[in-house]
DNA sequence: GCATATTGGACTAAAATGGTCCTATATTGA
DNA sequence: TCAATATAGGACCATTTTAGTCCAATATGC
């Protein structure tokens, strides 16, 4: 199925860890706070600030915050800054680059599924990531099958146990 | 953004073609009418064989088939098929395996995203792949940048004009 | 038997990903 | 002014994934 990387679900982390501390948050803070090793922490606030999510302030004193409200940060918000803006697949612009028309019809629908898939990204917040026991937005009745129910041999959770990344 | 691999991509082309062919069609026969060379085809068409979304007959005059309606094939179906069954963050199954609970507040949210765009692609089937002009069940406004719009510069289209694959 | 096909797997090159580290620069405070 | 604290911006590398090819084995129809 469909995923994100690691890196963006490491950078939903540090943006969560940020919504709940109201202060300026040096990257050490914010690596030890999460367990995230600190280098790739720093790596992550540095992008995720210069795609305007967060701020930064330098020097002694300094660290990140939000520039917005949590609830006006969607979580396709945190996809383009930390993915690029990547569609679903490579031709699914205005159908400018793809010219083999004859075998590219399901192009059409891969555009519409994009759409969709949009939408449900930027109808969740962050200040709902931050609290997802609260009433979510999508609610959705069980699928029957959820893609997540399939998997079950991780050998190591996204967000171990162990310190920082191995 | 959210991204397909390019072969499920192909495969999709692969499946469109097979919709509109009622008869058997060896790979052959479908490498040469999508422009994908005839290796891609053969493993893409052993991988959905083995998913059980088409059934394969063996020897002279054999070749695949669509084992089902096309309208009782998802986008969801093909993605599982060809991509495997990864949901959005490899610790979003049933929070078993993710132990770190006070950084791993967001993966309820990525879970709830999950299923919401596996709702999205359960909804969608082969059908209206294979015919996108007609009246789509994804039909959403536009959403004032939809992740396509912003891509310019691919140098090379995902099903090009070049006949098969460089 | 022979031509036609699929099956299963090995194999390689290229690209993306994850992660680390180094130097430069800005700010604060003594 | 100096020292400490931080971010900025890259370069860099190891690993994994992806994309693509190829081969030997097997099954079927004529």
């Amino acid at each position: 199925m469909l995923r994100i990387s690691k890196l963006t679900d490491y950078g939903t982390v540090i943006l969560v860890h940020l919504t709940r501390q109201a202060r300026l948050c040096p990257a050490s803070d914010v690596a030890a706070d999460t367990g995230i090793a600190l280098p790739t922490v720093q790596k992550l606030l540095k992008t995720l600030s210069k795609s305007g999510l967060i701020e930064s302030v330098r020097g002694a004193e300094g660290g990140y915050r939000l520039t917005k409200a949590p609830r006006d940060i969607s979580a396709a918000d945190i996809l383009d800054a930390l993915e690029g803006p990547l569609a679903i697949t490579e031709c699914s612009g205005d159908d400018s680059s793809c010219e083999h028309e004859s075998n590219c019809s399901a192009g059409g629908a891969w555009q519409q599924i994009n759409t969709a898939i949009r939408k449900a990204l930027l109808d969740v917040s962050l200040a709902e990531m931050h609290n997802p026991s609260k009433e979510f937005p999508l609610v959705y009745t069980v699928l029957g099958e959820t893609g997540a129910q399939r998997q079950s041999d991780f050998s190591e959770p996204t967000r171990g146990t162990s310190k920082g990344n191995p």
